[in-house]
DNA sequence: TGTACATCAGTGAACGCGCGTTCACTGATGTAC
DNA sequence: TGTACATCAGTGAACGCGCGTTCACTGATGTAC
């Protein structure tokens, strides 16, 4: 790796703690240089201000959730062909993978941009949107498969209950933190699940 | 009302709209005392500092809401003596709350100051803390009812599913925020009102 | 193989401004006698 | 009923500091000829 590619990264690294941690607003570029070991001038050679920070970082973030989705329904998929079985594993491993993250999962750095909207431009809010419509997209197709094969017991619509994935984890980080328990977010996806599995299994 | 008292209050009024638009550090105390039409001394005189406002903010928001809660479930039970169909009912009028609030339902306080962790005192995380606490005894007591009558067809925590109604609320305003459709919040509580339906509802 | 030039990845010092906070003071209203 | 004092609900000016941003400059590495 270039060597300005490791900073870089080093800086997103940190800066990416330290906005979960306390928010955009109060995570200052004096403190993320001082611990990447670069001066400030430094941190602006690579960013053309803290904006292009907040950008970068949720593009990133985007990016690295939807790998992590990805590899989450590739798995499911190779330990059953049928749809919703697939489903429900993607959603035990998904509450696994939450669990098993050391201190709790840090929180969502979407739901940060959300709640502090002045100070994010268009751009950042527009990659903010786009990210969650791709979640919808991707559960979205999830569901359809489902629904080729098994008739739902009540009348939903897919939208929604795709929404309903991004949803739940995104209001059980914020339960999580405000409870100070981090098994909350993982227990509300297991939740999701006995939903998803009451709502498609066939009643004998 | 004293005139202190309502001075006092058009602060809180304002600042609470101006902290879910913008976050709290992007709410400037000049803003809101020319919003108020008062000097900025006269903020002090009210809040010893900011994070008093923080803390007030959050602490009449909490008593609103729980006034709110016990509203919607008050005239649930007027219209049915059956725990599940009472809580079917609430989350159908509640539902329509969130629906019919203008331009939306305005946004959690207690997710801002959860992703603003270091702005705030412990005070101010504890009386989160409570808040949350609290909702899960309510909703928890709500499905004490049901159960004393109801079996459920799958194995659920009563706490987690507790939780799960404020865990949906909370990240459907994070979802409605970020794809900027207010309706989305509504949509969410209704799918949680499916959950509770299929988990709860005797089959044929 | 050496030289000239360009790009990369930064440094160091300074600036300016917004923001929270303080402090001495003040006019209006309330209370005691 | 008038006077003295206290409290309420603020005003106005100043302070200081943290923070984002700029700008001229620099040593190391890469590339052309």
């Amino acid at each position: 790796m270039a060597r300005g590619e490791e900073t870089r990264r080093k800086i997103l690294d940190f800066a990416q703690d330290a906005v979960l941690a306390k928010g955009f607003d109060a995570t200052s570029i004096d403190e993320i240089v001082a611990n990447v070991e670069i001066t400030k001038s430094g941190f602006f050679y690579h960013f053309r201000d803290k904006n292009a920070l907040a950008r970068a970082l949720i593009e990133r973030h985007i990016a690295v959730e939807d790998e992590l989705f990805d590899d989450l329904i590739g798995r499911a998929g190779e330990l059953s062909d049928d749809p919703l079985q697939k489903a429900l594993i993607a959603f035990k491993l998904l509450a696994e993978l939450i669990e098993d993250m050391p201190n709790g999962h840090p929180g969502c750095v979407v739901a940060t941009a959300v709640y502090q909207d002045r100070l994010f431009n268009r751009e950042v809010r527009e990659a903010n949107r786009r990210a969650v419509l791709g979640w919808r997209q991707r559960f979205r197709a999830m569901f359809d498969d489902i629904t080729a094969v098994y008739r739902p017991h009540d009348e939903v619509d897919l939208d929604h209950l795709a929404d309903m994935v991004s949803s739940v984890i995104e209001g059980g980080l914020v339960m999580a933190r405000a409870i100070g328990d981090p098994s909350v977010t993982s227990q509300q996806v297991m939740l999701l699940r006995s939903y998803v599995k009451l709502l498609f299994s066939p009643r004998l």
